[in-house]
DNA sequence: ACCTGAACACCGTTCAAGT
DNA sequence: ACCTGAACACCGTTCAAGT
């Protein structure tokens, strides 16, 4: 939207534009590029105009970084076929993870990077917990496939923590340049999978 | 050091100073709270004498992420006892890289999360590169357990990425308060090595 | 629910002039 | 190889006064 041709600047939906432009700021520039001079800029609105909506800078950050995690987790689980096989269900929820951090590195190292704020203390269950949705799909896949006998019956809270490791770990070393050895990224993914599977050691059986 | 009693402050470590003094800065208030007026006040110089010594502020950070990365690697390798089982060496390298990441959020972050520049474009062989040589002790481990039969004859330098993503990825979401399932961490840990040396698919044997 | 315009403290950086 | 002191552009934030 240009600011030009929008003559009722009051246009009423700021708030979101805020949050939404912020969002193409850090995708393009980094987090650091966001600034509240030069966002305001963007939209045609003052600088002060953005107090209206968010008590700092801070608070529209966190917004900015709850937006983030949305898309991560609509990115990852939204092409996600129903019908697959659950070791292959694993397989792809992690190949999209990855997909994701690389194709948005900035946005995924601001939505991990920035300290994010507690918003409630008291609330410690993880099973009422809303800011985790994504973990969770990844721990029912997981406890259908310890049900189907395919899976280690493990905690599933804390084999989903395991492989969620692996692919942040992954994720972060890609994206911030210190993996050099490889030409193939697929073939990386496709090693940690298979010892997220069945691990490094050598099989009896092999 | 303070300043009152340093009659001479032409001290002629500067450089050293001002690396370890951010080092000290980064740990108890992130990266963030590195501002060259308190750097520079800590110490008792002035504030333009940081240029006899960096170009920018940049450039003394990038030292300073040097400088925590040789803490890191310090930590990991030097306490490790050189008579153990090969895959209890790998165990206890992945406990003591957690732990310092744990003992050193903020530092951690700083080196890892900072952007890093690239000094030399053209020095891509994994096997003379200086940057990373804690890794190459990682990956000699992993040879010798390949050849003592102990691991698989995958590629090891994948395999100890694999590891590393795994650590990495387990630090970082330890210490941005993302895992709210364990109330033990070590617990979470050795799931984690089990995982990685075994894998998480149910094993016929079992 | 926005606007203008001015101000504030803080930041990294630079410069002129010293020793 | 440092110092003092002033200045610069940039930043988040606040305020007074408007519509």
């Amino acid at each position: 939207m240009n600011a030009k041709t929008n003559s009722s600047y009051h246009h009423g939906n700021l708030k979101e534009e805020l949050i939404s432009e912020s969002l193409k700021m850090v995708e393009s520039g980094g987090i650091a590029s966001i600034t509240l001079r030069e966002l305001t800029n963007r939209l045609g609105t003052s600088r002060t105009a953005l107090y209206r909506h968010f008590v700092s800078k801070e608070e529209l950050l966190q917004e900015v970084i709850q937006a983030g995690f949305e898309k991560l987790d609509t990115y990852v689980f939204s092409t996600l076929d129903s019908d697959l096989d659950l070791t292959l269900k694993l397989h792809d929820v992690g190949k999209a993870y990855i997909d994701f951090a690389i194709k948005n590195p900035n946005l995924y190292r601001m939505i991990f990077g920035h300290e994010l704020k507690e918003q409630r203390e008291e609330n410690c269950d993880i099973n009422e917990r809303e800011d985790a949705p994504g973990f969770h799909k990844l721990v029912d896949i997981i406890i259908d496939a310890q049900n189907a006998n395919i899976l280690k019956k493990d905690d599933a809270f804390m084999q989903a923590t395991v492989m969620w490791s692996m692919l942040h770990g992954l994720s972060n070393l890609l994206i911030d340049g210190h993996v050099h050895i490889v030409d193939n990224i697929d073939t990386l993914f496709e090693l940690s999978f298979k010892t997220l599977i069945s691990g490094i050691a050598l099989d009896l059986s092999e």
